[in-house]
RNA sequence: GGUAGGAUACUCAAGUGGCCAACGAGGGCAGACUGUAAAUCUGCUGGGGCAACCCUACACAGGUUCGAAUCCUGUUCCUACCA
């Protein structure tokens, strides 16, 4: 099975520019390929991930991916699929989100030295700051048309909203994008730019573009955007965007991100998001489908994700943390597992004698451990009877913490609803 | 510039002197059912207090009144029509 044929079947083509052509080119041996991402923040969440493991599925194939890091594009802000100007970042931060994010590429593209196709990042502003302002303007402006250039999606929608507009900085973005585009073909004989369906405007000025002053043919294929189901926007749960960073997103969260997908859409994430084959996912499949309760589907999908981004080990810490929070009964539970299920979750601190006399009031708990937003929420999440401490559940408003609750002189093990776990330690 | 209308909680949207921390819908959270689903049903949805109650909040700043989201004055912003 061809690249393209693999694509096509996991639903990741949205669009591609001259499909026949690319697919004989692919045939006749590797090319290079890049995939853009501005650096807009210091870590990447799962919303950008459909594109950067498109590059490592042609990185499988033989080919030779370029991450490139947008230093110079995102000093300037892409306009694409955004309501409203953006504020401008400072070169301290951009170079600081590209430093971050470099190590997560890394796991998801492979940049080791001993093969022949090893991904390379590169960042345009290294080609992009040294052009005058003239000759960008002479070189690059010259071959388009402002009449195109608003006829552009990105460019149209924020025209049409008179009350935001846009400034001539954003309105500029898709010729730095174009140009990168052109670089990178003369430089890194780079033939194909793939990413999301929303680059496709940037992406065909960079063909064109290259087209007009090389003669060369390149390529630009996107991804889909990824939706739900039930019409919530995919990579944000309850809390926020789902994020690479252990730092910003616990490896137990992210796993448990995917273990919820909704059903409707596991079989279509499998497909966007993993290595595995059709043989193993059409097996997934049909379980799914006879005892969808099981939930394998789910369970394969969310192994693999947080394999690819965190690695075998802290996989199977989640793995153990999950089956120890939703297996019920806390008694016979062993010290280590409790320890392994707490380091997974968020925890709060108290001091061992605050427990004496009295108690500790559960309402304090629960607002100290981040569970519940305030005291009054607190209150009413215990009368609703959604709050449980050592998964057994607690009605009474006024209840007080005491030395009993304590499992191995350190844990109080606290539950609000059905996913939302905190843990007491007590020092 | 003129005239008319508008600005209410996460969003939409009622309320036009006390019964308003504010109808209703969506969203969110939670409970029941289940599979850590979906659908459905139920409860909650400004902060503090066990409570009586207190504080903060109906664009902003003042005023009238025992009492204001509601009336008056000024300011800002929106929308429509006219110039």
């Amino acid at each position: 099975m061809t690249i393209l044929e693999d694509l096509e079947w996991r639903g990741l083509i949205n669009d591609c520019t001259a499909r026949d052509a690319l697919a004989k080119r692919l045939d006749e041996g590797p090319i290079s390929l890049y995939c853009g991402f501005d650096p807009t923040a210091d870590s990447l969440h799962v919303g950008n991930l459909v594109p950067l493991i498109a590059l490592r599925r042609f990185q499988n194939l033989g080919h030779k991916p370029i991450a490139l890091a947008g230093g110079a594009t995102g000093s300037i802000g892409d306009p694409s699929g955004k309501k409203s100007e953006r504020q401008l970042l400072t070169k301290e931060v951009l170079d600081h989100n590209i430093e971050s994010v470099k190590s997560q590429l890394a796991s998801i593209v492979d940049f080791s030295e001993d093969i022949d196709n090893t991904a390379r990042l590169v960042d345009n502003a290294s080609w992009m700051a040294p052009i005058s302002f003239l000759d960008f303007l002479r070189d690059v402006g010259k071959h388009f048309t402002v009449n195109s250039m608003v006829a552009k999606e990105s460019v149209r929608a924020r025209m049409e909203d008179r009350d935001v507009g846009i400034s001539y900085t954003e309105f500029s973005y898709m010729l730095l994008q174009g140009y990168d585009f052109y670089h990178l073909s003369q430089a890194e004989d780079c033939e194909l730019q793939i990413g999301g369906s929303d680059q496709w405007g940037n992406i065909t000025i960079g063909t064109e573009l290259t087209r007009k002053k090389s003669g060369a043919t390149v390529f630009g294929l996107t991804l889909p955007l990824i939706t739900n189901a039930d019409g919530t926007k995919f990579g944000k749960s309850e809390s926020g965007a789902i994020w690479l960073d252990p730092a910003r997103t616990s490896v137990y969260l992210f796993y448990q991100y995917f273990i919820n997908v909704d059903d409707r859409d596991v079989i279509r994430y499998l497909k966007y998001f993993t290595f595995l084959g059709q043989d193993e996912i059409a097996t997934l499949e049909s379980q799914h489908e006879e005892n969808p309760g099981a939930r394998e589907a789910h369970r394969a999908l969310a192994c693999e994700m947080t394999r690819l981004i965190h690695g075998e080990d802290a996989t199977e810490d989640a793995v153990k943390a999950s089956k120890i929070l939703f297996g019920g009964d806390l008694d016979g539970i062993s010290e280590n597992a409790l320890q392994d299920a707490a380091s997974e979750i968020p925890n709060a601190t108290i001091a061992a004698n605050a427990l004496d006399g009295e108690g500790y009031p559960l309402l304090d708990a629960l607002v100290e451990s981040g569970l519940s937003q305030s005291r009054g929420q607190a209150k009413k999440d215990i009368q609703g009877g959604s709050v449980n401490v050592n998964n057994i559940r607690i009605q009474e408003v006024q209840a007080k913490l005491t030395p009993s609750d304590v499992h191995f002189e350190k844990y109080i093990l606290l539950r609000r609803g059905k996913k939302n776990y905190a843990a007491l330690v007590i020092k």
